[in-house]
DNA sequence: TTCTAAATGAGAATGAGTTTCAATTACAAT
DNA sequence: ATTGTAATTGAAACTCATTCTCATTTAGAA
């Protein structure tokens, strides 16, 4: 992983009075280790198999650290529980969702971005952040009739 | 409430070999008594209210099926619990949330859909449905500085 | 009217996420 | 280097929405 983003992690820690801990930079690490997609547990049960061991309750807040600072986003796939992505690594993108593999392609188009803006401001409203999600059935799925 | 509604969801049950039950029918207009959002507790507590109760796992029952059935449909609104709101009394439409006050605004836009159908056929992805929701501040919240 | 599978209600169970609190630790001040 | 202390952590208890279980009731076919 990046030398420079895990610097730009530190300074955040830095800036906002937050401690440095082992804990804090093990899951940022375990986060940006990969570009897919993930969910608390995830995290949770990879460091524990590479016995680097966190509590569930630590993930969670230090995720939401991350949320926070703009270096993870939530993604609503439609799951029980909350997915996240790291957000440095990538830039800006939508989701398709197939329901029945549950296969998650991304995409992004910039007219609908536009769009999405001029409708805002019809609205007097300030974005902040979107989510468009699509779901159906992947190429696969549609041929294995059902 | 609209009487051939009430008939077409009764013609649903008949047809899918279900029962045609109090209970049902006191939640499907419950339902449709309003166009507004809600979640699962909220007809629960008015259904109370109202000296109309069923239990809480009817209405959660009842309230799937009717998804099923394409009657309401399930809308992301970055809620803990699932909101719903019933599809055939208003036409498509997609959101702007205020993460401040709460407001929902209701909206829809044709450009967005067609690029939509575009990008599923660059995919070979058949969609079913789909949800567009933009976070951020409302025109009053924008004033009230913070 | 009878029969039976489906539906219901009450409450227990589940599961993701949050909170509590005592013990630990990063790090600023000495 | 040591110390002091507020922030952080882990473990376990707790929440809260939702689902499940199961004994009882009931719609509707026979």
């Amino acid at each position: 992983m990046d030398k420079a983003l895990l610097e730009k992690f530190k300074d955040t820690l830095h800036m906002n009075g937050m401690k440095c801990t082992p804990a804090r930079l093990l899951i940022f690490k375990e986060v940006y280790s990969s570009p897919e997609h993930f969910d608390a547990d995830e995290i949770y049960f990879r460091m524990r198999r590479e016995k680097k061991s966190v509590s569930r309750a630590t993930v969670y807040r230090t995720l939401d650290l991350l949320v926070e600072n703009g270096f993870v986003s939530k993604v609503n796939v439609g799951a029980s529980q909350v997915h996240f992505e790291n957000t440095l690594a990538q830039k800006h993108h939508e989701h398709l969702v197939c329901t029945q593999c549950g296969k998650i392609i991304e995409f992004s188009n910039d007219m609908i971005e536009k769009q999405q803006d001029k409708i805002c401001k019809e609205f007097g409203f300030f974005p902040t952040k979107h989510n468009l999600i699509i779901f159906g059935l992947c190429d696969k799925c549609q041929l294995r009739h059902n």
